[in-house]
DNA sequence: TAGCATGGTGAGTAATTAGTTACTTACTTA
DNA sequence: TAAGTAAGTAACTAATTACTCACCATGCTA
C-alpha cells in the first residue's frame, strides 16, 4: 500500500477540488472530466471524492458557485475603480479579461452549461451569473447617457450584449491562436473600436 | 425482430447521420451524444452506423465538414449580394445569423472542438473554416478603407474579432432567454452599434 | 492513553459506452 | 434467375464510468 495523502479538513478540501476540476475544464470539458481524473490531479484515490461531495455534479455546482462569487465580486470591484461610467466599463471589461485569463477553464464551463437544455441547478447559477453582469452593465451604460458621455439614443441592451460578445470574440480568437494570454494584447484595441462605437463623439 | 429500417445507399446515409448529428449537437455536447442516441434518432440500429463510418469521431468529422463547405458558402454568396462593401458585411453578418438560427448545433460542435488541446483533424477543420471566415471578413474590412466608408486608421483585425464576436454574444444572449430565434431579433440593433463603430462618420 | 470522528484506501458494483461479430435481407445485374 | 454485394439486425465484448463499502490511519480530547 502507498502513502496516504495528507488529510485535509473537508473545506480545505473541497476547495482544492474544486481548483483542480477548474483546471482540468482548460483542457476538457466538464463531462469528459471523470472522477478518476479529478482525484488523480490532487494526488488522491478516486474514492476519497466521496467523502466530500455526495455526487460528482456537486462538484461543477460548487465550481460554479465560486466562479460566480469571485467573477462578480471582481467585476463590482472594478466599477467602483473608474472615476467616469466610461472609466469604470473600461475597467470591468479588463477585470473580466484578466479572469478568464487567469482561469481558462470558465468559459468552458458556462458555455457548457448554457447549451444545455434541461433547468439544473447548475444551468440556474450560470444564468444567475451571467444576468447578474448583464445588469451590472446596462446599470453602467445608462450611466454613459445619463453623463453624456454616450448619446440619448444609444441602444444599452445591444451595447451590452456587444461587451460580453467582445469577450466571448477574444476567447474564441485565443483559442484559434492556441494561447490564451493573447487575450489581453488583443483586448485593448477591440475595447477601443466599441468605445468609438458607443462614443458620442467619433 | 422488428421490420427491417429502409435500405439506403451509404452516400445518402451518411448525410442522414450527420443531419441526425447536428440536431442532436442542439441539445446536448458532442462528447455525450452516444451512438445509440444517433442509430435511435435515425430509427437504426446502434451496429448499423459503422456500415457507414469507420467509428463515431468520423461522424462529427463528417459533420463539421458539411458545416464548413455549407456556412462558407452561404457567406460567398452574401459577400456577392452587397453593393458596396459595407453592404456586403452586413449581408454576411445577417447569412451567419440566419445559418445559425437554421443549425443551431454548429456554435456548440465549434466551440467545443475549438476548446480542445489536441490537435485533432476535426479540430484542423474548425480552425481552417474560422481562418477563412477571418480572412474574407478583413478583405470587406480593408475595402471599407478603401472606399472611404471606413477611416483609414481603422483596425481591421480588431473589427473582425469584433463582429465575430458578435454572433457569439447573440448565441450567449440567445442561449439565456432560451430561444435562438430570438437571435434574428436582437442581431439588428447590435449591428447597427457595430457599424457605428467602424463608420467613418458618426 | 483509550476512544472516536474524520478522512484516507483499494477493491468492489451495475450501468453504459464504442466497436465487433455472425447472420439476414434487399437490390442489382450478368 | 442466380449470385454477389451493400445495408440491415441482435447479441455479444472489453473498457470505462460514477458511486459504494469495508477497512485503516491519524490526531484530538476525555
Amino acid at each position: 500500500m502507498l502513502i496516504q495523502a495528507q488529510r485535509l479538513p473537508t473545506e480545505a478540501r473541497q476547495a482544492e477540488i474544486v481548483a483542480a476540476a477548474l483546471r482540468l475544464a482548460q483542457l476538457s470539458s466538464p463531462e469528459s472530466i471523470t472522477t478518476t481524473d479529478l482525484a488523480g490531479a490532487l494526488g488522491l484515490s478516486q474514492g476519497a471524492l466521496f467523502k466530500h461531495f455526495p455526487n460528482k455534479d456537486a462538484v461543477w455546482l460548487a465550481a460554479m458557485t465560486w466562479v460566480a462569487e469571485n467573477l462578480l465580486r471582481t467585476l463590482i470591484q472594478a466599477v467602483e475603480q473608474g472615476a467616469t461610467p466610461l472609466e469604470s466599463l473600461r475597467c470591468v471589461f479588463f477585470a473580466h479579461i484578466d479572469f478568464v485569463v487567469a482561469h481558462p477553464g470558465v468559459p468552458r464551463l458556462i458555455l457548457h452549461e448554457l447549451q444545455k437544455p434541461i433547468d439544473s441547478p447548475l444551468k440556474q447559477q450560470v444564468r444567475a451569473l451571467m444576468t447578474g453582469y448583464r445588469q451590472l452593465l446596462l446599470r453602467l451604460l445608462e450611466a454613459c447617457v445619463q453623463s453624456g458621455d454616450s448619446p440619448q439614443e444609444l441602444d444599452t441592451a445591444a451595447a451590452a450584449t456587444l461587451l460580453m460578445g467582445l469577450v466571448q470574440g477574444l476567447v474564441m480568437q485565443a483559442m484559434l491562436s492556441g494561447q490564451i494570454s493573447s487575450m489581453r494584447i488583443h483586448a485593448a484595441p477591440v475595447f477601443n473600436l466599441y468605445l468609438h462605437g458607443i462614443n458620442k463623439t467619433s
